[in-house]
DNA sequence: TTGTAAGCGTTATCAG
DNA sequence: CTGATAACGCTTACAA
């Protein structure tokens, strides 16, 4: 930056404002600037800028798994806010796990994110604690938290499950499964799928609540289960797209009709299950918009600007499909 | 960490030694350095550090797209790797636009990433001239290039075409579609496409060779125009996996026979590949493999260890299934 | 509109 | 093994 005042005949000054806020100098010294810049290849250094001005901008985000292809959609979003703001995105894994999360947040905190965003809702009381005393926007993602740390975009795991589930008991399904993953999404969906039978008087049916692993292969295993365990069941509700697909799929392979035999429901919407055969119905989320609103919460508190509510519920929508 | 050296009874250097090279600090003093800072929440500060060190410990890591699955296995390996050795892992978009890329990329080098992963071997002068200004160890990802930047870890996406087409010419089909996408990787594998054709003896025959749009969908056009344009197509190569579960999917809707009617072979094998009925025929590619590499030549670059090779053809495997 | 001086929170360097 | 001092490259606050 030195080198940039002395080719452009101004002070070091100058040139991090013609940088910074180039409306605040003349529009000659401006380009000067800019000259002196592109001739030696002159790149700022946001940290020293960052460490100066104490703002940062870097967002850090914190997914459950970098694998699960149901994130991306946020990612992008978030990125899509970001990157006209002038804000980079760093990524960082929580495995579900909070102590996982503990590290993760405070590796982030150390690089002074300007904001964070929590895909999760269960921290280590560790991580609440440093996040409450780093007084750094915060926007969690995952579902709608009992206590929220600070600002909130979701919806609700157990809300859209139990409309989902009262959706299929309405359609007239009475043995209705249900196929859940380890993670606590999940198990806030397992609630609300007994809350669902619940309400709609059938009575829950532990042989028809099965814990599958991830991908499509658990799909699978659902069934298969369903086949040795419970084989009156009617409709299968799955924690997750993936296992949805692949529940579908298995019975395709054992000729079982769809939903003929066993009709199938999802919850998450991804583009696969339109164009399986049948479709599936699923649970639409608003994973794009939730990713945008979360992004631009973020930007708003850190320009200080109002922001309208702390927590926003998105909601959900039930797109009914062939599968049911 | 003026507070915490107060507390601790130490100078600052004495905190900042205990917290970076604990081993040069007696027992003692180390012990009370770190109870100094748990008492008062104190959290390392990495922007003074590397200003200050001139030493880094983010990298960068740009992709085409943050919405396709297919890259999630190489962030994730990536994050596997950097995450023990204390680095952090930043994400951008590039659109496969090398404009884009370029902006990218100079926001990176803002930012003093220790190091940066690029998902791409086309790139503007400018970011070349950049990147080989900053003295920064970069790997490129996405092909074998031409003229690499610096380090390479990737496959030949022309060679694995043309292994794949000629793999289905072996196996009796004479008449093979290719449904392209508009990205520089999924030209190269045309190029190989038509590589394979020549070699094999077949006359290529533009009537066959369809650009198709991104997701499940372009695997449906692909096969309205195979319908309309070439009927007589006997087998489709997918630049990608997606579309060829599209194509599989609207064959099963439509009844044709798969691989009686149409054999289908994909591009990159996804999990679903297996699920689908028929199982499809794939290259193998090794995204998880390309990743860890990736990380690992970046940080025994940083840490000036010897590396072995500047570029790493990971290969490519075909898994002949039943689509086929 | 531009410049001067002080400092952001850390670490390199060298002395003790 | 520990401490004093001077950077690191920029911006804030104020002065001209």
């Amino acid at each position: 930056m030195h080198e940039v005042a002395e080719l452009a005949g101004v002070s070091r000054m100058t040139v991090s404002r013609a940088l910074n806020h180039p409306e605040k100098v003349k529009e000659k010294v401006r380009q000067r600037v800019f000259d002196a810049v592109s001739q030696l290849g002159y790149v700022h250094n946001h940290l020293a800028r960052s460490l100066s001005s104490s703002k940062s901008n870097v967002i850090g985000l914190v997914l459950p798994s970098l694998e699960n292809s149901i994130f991306s959609a946020t990612v992008k979003a978030i990125s899509d806010v970001l990157r006209p703001a002038g804000f980079q995105l760093m990524l960082a894994e929580s495995s579900d796990d909070p102590k996982d999360e503990e590290i993760v947040i405070s590796n982030f905190l150390a690089q002074r994110v300007a904001g964070l965003v929590l895909h999760s809702t269960r921290h280590s009381p560790a991580a609440i604690r440093m996040l409450r005393g780093a007084n750094v926007p915060v926007v969690e993602n995952g579902d709608m938290p009992v206590d929220p740390i600070d600002m909130v975009v979701s919806y609700s795991n157990r809300a859209a499950a139990k409309a989902m589930t009262l959706h299929l008991a309405r359609m007239g399904y009475s043995k209705i499964g249900f196929a859940s993953l380890a993670n606590p999404r999940a198990t806030e969906r397992q609630l609300g799928y007994l809350d669902a039978l619940a309400e709609a008087g059938l009575a829950p049916d532990p042989r028809r609540i099965v814990n599958v692993s991830r991908g499509f292969g658990g799909g699978a295993e659902a069934i298969a289960h369903i086949e040795h365990v419970a084989p009156d069941t009617d409709a299968l509700f799955c924690a997750g797209d993936v296992l949805a697909v692949g529940a579908l799929l298995e019975c395709n392979r054992r000729g079982w009709a769809v939903p003929g035999r066993l009709a199938i429901a999802s919850f998450d919407d991804l583009d696969l299950l339109r164009h399986v055969n049948p479709a599936i119905t699923a649970l639409r989320l608003p994973r794009a918009e939730i990713g945008r609103r979360s992004a631009e919460m973020l930007l708003a508190r850190i320009f200080e600007r109002e922001i309208p509510v702390q927590s926003v519920d998105l909601g959900f929508e039930i797109v009914q499909r062939a599968s049911s």
